[in-house]
RNA sequence: GGGCCGGUAGCUCAGGUGGUUAGAGCGCACGCCUGAUAAGCGUGAGGUCGGAAGUUCAACUCUUCCUCGGCCCA
């Protein structure tokens, strides 16, 4: 009965498949079409991707799928396998580049979860930093309110507003792209937890000591009055003046004068030496003729008679530049016998009186310039360096300018005062303001400008404004990188070690992180910035912070109520509580202690993400335990890898990772990098649109992700091809199983070869494509599975048992078997047994890349009885025995003699002299008995999908036969199959050996119509 | 300007330690099938391996230089 229903059952759907009504040759032979089974499945041929997406997206939610595959894993018993998120910062919309980073990391997360492991996936978001804050300022300013205009307490708040509504557009955008993940509970830098954990991770840093404070020059925006870090800059042209100036030289009394060279003027002032190299040789050289007035249009700085010093080498250039016709060189100078010189203004006004040093220093290059370089001690990490490195004291270098980047010191001189070297705000915010131009006017005043002129060079910009940057010395906190640490050892080696023990994919970030460390300073952590987390220190008039100054004890008192406070706050507790809350219950008074107010850089924010997402989440121990994987673009070796591993090491002595693993970027069709300028962009949604997701995801795991990624029309279509032959070899597995339950499965011992051999190739599989997943190889897995697709199934398997599956017996008709028909009927329950193994395994193995279609597939296929979806399934285990090489070997040389079969065939086509290959019964000869052999129990004109096939050991033919030149002894006679057409399996056959009740159809088909005519009535 | 990485058929990729006519899939062309049909099958044409020089009996594979591109840095 039951039977019954499912033939009807497929009737119905092989009826609604049937598009055209089948003619018969005469109208007495019987239509046997409803005796063949024919594919069947709900499953269609196109996708309809974009359209049904969302839908799916949608049904995972309804399920719940992220807890089902948490409790699953813990009913497992799954051991626990963490990649990590980088947070994104949240601000804009996501773009092809973020998307391809989630998607490379659903990809990963879904394939451990379904290789065994319990792989949670907790998305992350950065949401402190100055982007944002310039964001909200800029917001405020659009309603006429200045940055000053608004409480602190206000602003950040805003910020926060700002962050979450961003996390919010991005979560939902990273959603759409079909990611899994903990989406309910991510985890936001911003967090007041997440606050408390950064303030607490870094108090455990200060506690070590490697908290130092420092005053040497570092990059300072004017225009967000902050410090900058390395990553917060970008380096772009920019047209500046160029100065050559002189400077006196007491000791020589002949009024000959030093010259140097720079790029900004507006350092002058600040000027407190002068650098030379020992490399480098100098000479004294005397002007002889200046180009006139007449000739130049402007008066000439130099005059006839100026003895000037400066190198050989360069001399000639500084002539030039200076307008002078010629010159001669006098003597040799050896700079170190100079002494001391004078200032430039130091006639201008008493502040520039001053000696000014001859300092020694490698910096100092003959490549342009002068020979010698203007020192301002305040204003280059070269010229701290040298002031430093000759023994003077950083406490005596003068800081003239101040936060806004304007002149400001006591002592100035009033022309100077408060003049600005960029403009901070208004329409020409960034562009230079007063103060070269009124130093380049006062040097040319006291006589001591020799030329000048306008260069381009590449300098820093703020990444956020796109203005300048100065170099200022300030005040700052810094991470020392050398200072010996609790275990003796600096966090440079520790973090060395670390690197050491930590797994590269591909192999080659190891040095690039290891060369990065190496070579890196200390880490500038303070910010004066409103929107991030405090530097939640007390600073004693010594200068020291309490995590330095107190007894430990008490430290750790004063540690707890501030973590404690910004638990329950957030940031805004430090700023709001004075600072007397904070120390008098430790019995320590305010007025001892500075409460500072400078922020942390966000980079500490994310490189303490392991402490709050995964430690205190309790996903990893919280002192011992790593992240499986921090994968991230290649850029990150600068930034999150490098911060997560240094404040990981400082506070742990490991790496929070165990492997990490980067991508590179979305690059055009040409490799050019997208741009938006060049116009070469494209947006996620578009190709959600017009292609879906999923093709996105196929392209994405096709491609080599760890180098950079080439996207166009054309490889995007590519993606498209690669998807249509998936899904239409799933769907025809689907329409081949319709009706299948686990009963008609027949053990691998009755199997024909040719099931056990795709068996092989399962397990061959199996193997690689797990492989391939634990190394985070997609590309491999989708060659070996659109080879296996488009060759071994499409183009061998299903094109040779379509026969069998068609019209041989089938299961339903178990009951009318006899031993014949047995031996049919089960040539076709191995295929369908065969078939529904590929179908577990194909929808498994590409689960992770194609969760939509895959889940469409599994929710047509028989497997929707074992779970409520696809992903909560497992990569199917390999029966022992599956693997056989010397089956494989086997099959190998089949195909070889069936190529040349294909080939001859193919003549016979092309000579119009016959169409289907059912229509030939070729003759082989074949000179190797090891090749005939391979045949043993397979009936050739099966695999050759002919209507018949003979076999002839000989080493030659008959003359004339079919050969293809690197298949010698192989020589086939494509000739025409006799007979007449079976009516039912369109095969040619000797009507003389057919069943006289079905004259018109083979043996075969006969015994395969009366077990279903017994069985359907 | 410096460091690192990459450039194999139209596209996406394979090509241990150098060794016969450089592979695959897709696409393309041509043909077949019409019971996977906006599908399926077959055959074929496409690279001398970014360029140049060198080492070697022999180089896509080693060396140097150049070039194009990417990331990072100055």
């Amino acid at each position: 009965m039951k039977k019954a229903v499912a033939i009807a059952r497929h009737f119905r759907k092989t009826r609604q498949n049937c598009h055209r009504p089948e003619m018969t040759d005469s109208l007495t032979a019987r239509d046997y079409r409803d005796t063949l089974f024919l594919p069947a499945t709900e499953f269609p041929m196109r996708g309809g991707l974009p359209k049904r997406e969302p839908d799916w997206i949608k049904r995972w939610d309804d399920l719940k799928l992220y807890e089902k595959l948490r409790a699953d894993a813990k009913a497992r018993g799954a051991e626990q396998w963490i990649l990590h998120d980088g947070p994104p910062y949240a601000n804009g919309h996501i773009h092809l580049g973020t998307a391809m980073n989630k998607i490379v990391k659903d990809i990963i997360v879904r394939s451990h979860q379904m290789a065994g492991y319990d792989a949670a996936y907790l998305p992350g978001w950065d949401c402190h930093g100055l982007p944002i804050e310039w964001k909200v300022e800029e917001e405020f300013r659009s309603r006429g309110k200045t940055k000053d205009d608004v409480p602190p307490g206000e602003f950040r708040a805003a910020c926060r507003a700002y962050a979450e509504k961003w996390v919010d557009i991005q979560k939902q955008e990273f959603r759409n792209l079909g990611i899994e993940g903990e989406w309910d509970n991510p985890y936001l830098t911003m967090k007041f937890e997440s606050e408390a954990s950064i303030v607490g991770e870094f108090l455990r840093m200060a506690m070590t000591g490697s908290l130092v404070r420092g005053a040497k020059p570092i990059m300072w925006s004017p225009v967000e009055r902050t410090a900058l870090a390395e990553a917060e800059v970008e380096y772009q042209d920019r047209k500046v003046p160029v100065i050559w100036v002189t400077f006196g030289v007491p000791s020589r009394g002949d009024g000959a004068k030093l010259v140097i060279w720079t790029t900004t003027p507006w350092t002058i002032p600040a000027n407190q030496a002068v650098s030379y190299s020992t490399d480098i040789s100098y000479g004294l050289f005397e002007v002889e003729e200046v180009m006139t007035e007449e000739e130049l249009g402007f008066p000439p700085y130099a005059t006839a008679g100026d003895r000037l010093i400066m190198a050989d080498k360069l001399a000639q250039g500084v002539m030039d530049g200076a307008k002078v016709k010629s010159f001669k060189r006098v003597e040799d100078i050896d700079p170190a016998s100079l002494g001391s010189l004078t200032h430039p203004l130091a006639n201008m006004d008493p502040f520039f009186q001053h000696d000014v040093a001859m300092l020694a220093g490698d910096h100092v290059t003959d490549d342009a310039g002068t020979g010698f370089v203007h020192t301002a001690p305040a204003h280059g990490e070269d010229d701290f360096n040298v002031w430093v490195a000759s023994g003077r004291k950083a406490s005596e270098i003068r800081d003239i300018v101040n936060p806004d980047g304007a002149y400001q010191h006591p002592e100035l001189p009033d022309v100077l005062q408060g003049l600005d070297i960029i403009r901070t705000s208004g329409k020409k915010r960034g562009e230079p303001g007063k103060a070269n131009s009124e130093v380049i006017r006062l040097l040319a005043e006291s006589g001591n400008l020799l030329a000048r002129g306008i260069t381009t060079i590449r300098d820093a910009h703020s990444w956020r404004s796109k203005a300048p940057v100065i170099r200022r010395a300030t005040p700052q906190w810094f991470i020392s990188m050398d200072k010996p640490g609790p275990n003796g050892k600096t966090l440079r080696e520790n973090a060395l070690k670390a690197i050491e023990d930590t797994e590269f994919f591909p192999a080659v970030g190891r040095n690039r992180l290891q060369s990065m460390v190496e070579g890196r300073p200390d880490w500038l952590i303070s910010r004066q910035r409103n929107w991030g987390v405090p530097i939640t220190i007390f600073v004693n008039k010594e200068g020291q912070p309490h995590t330095a100054a107190l007894p430990q004890a008490q430290a750790d008192q004063l540690n707890e109520a501030i973590k404690s406070a910004i638990a329950a706050g957030g940031v805004e507790a430090w700023f709001d509580t004075p600072a007397e809350d904070f120390l008098s219950p430790l019995g320590l008074s305010a007025d001892d202690w500075d409460k500072v107010t400078d922020v942390l850089d966000v980079w500490f924010d994310s490189g303490t993400t392991h402490a709050f997402a995964l430690r205190e989440r309790g996903l990893i121990d919280a002192e011992t335990g790593q992240a499986n994987l921090y994968m991230e673009g290649s850029d990150q070796h600068r930034g999150w890898f490098q911060s997560s591993l240094l404040e990981c090491c400082a506070t742990r002595g490991i790496a929070p990772y165990k492997q990490v693993l980067t991508h590179g970027f979305i690059v055009d069709s040409q490799g050019k990098k997208m741009s938006k300028s060049i116009g070469n962009t494209i947006e996620p949604e578009e190709i959600q649109k017009q292609y879906g997701i999923e093709i996105l995801r196929i392209w994405t795991a096709s491609g080599d992700y760890t180098e950079d990624l080439r996207i166009s029309d054309e490889i995007i279509k590519g993606s498209v091809e690669t998807y249509r032959k998936l899904r239409n070899t799933v769907r025809y597995l689907l329409g081949a199983l319709d009706g299948w339950t686990e009963n008609e499965a027949l053990p691998k011992e009755n199997m024909p070869s040719l099931e056990r051999w795709v068996l092989h190739r399962l397990a061959e599989l199996d193997q690689q494509i797990r492989a391939a997943y634990t190394v985070y190889d997609f590309k491999r897995i989708m060659a070996l599975l659109i080879n296996f697709c488009g060759v071994d199934l499409s183009a061998v398997y299903f094109d040779i048992r379509k026969d069998s599956l068609y019209c041989d017996p089938r299961f339903e008709t178990l009951s009318a078997w006899d031993d014949e028909t047995a031996g049919y009927g089960n040539r076709r329950r191995a295929a369908r047994t065969v078939m529904a193994a590929v179908l577990e395994r194909l929808l498994t193995w590409l689960a992770p890349v194609m969760p939509f279609t895959m889940e469409e597939a599994f929710l047509e296929s028989h497997l929707k009885s074992r779970a409520e979806s696809v992903h909560l399934l497992q990569f199917p285990e390999t029966p022992e025995g599956w693997l056989n090489s010397d089956l494989a070997a086997r099959w190998a040389k089949i195909f070889t003699v069936r190529r040349v079969v294909t080939g001859a065939l193919e003549i016979e086509r092309r000579e119009k002299r016959i169409g289907a290959s059912l229509e030939a019964a070729p003759k082989v000869y074949i000179a190797d008995e090891a090749l005939i052999d391979a045949f043993k129990g397979e009936d050739p004109a099966d695999l050759f999908i002919t209507s018949g096939a003979e076999l002839i050991h000989s080493a030659s033919g008959d003359g004339g036969g079919f050969t293809l030149d690197d298949t010698s002894g192989v020589i086939v006679y494509p000739e025409k199959a006799d007979g007449i057409k079976c009516r039912r399996s369109w095969k040619y056959f000797d009507p003389a050996t057919a069943d006289p009740n079905f004259p018109d159809i083979t043996p075969r088909d006969a015994l395969a119509v009366k077990a279903w005519d017994k069985v359907a009535g």
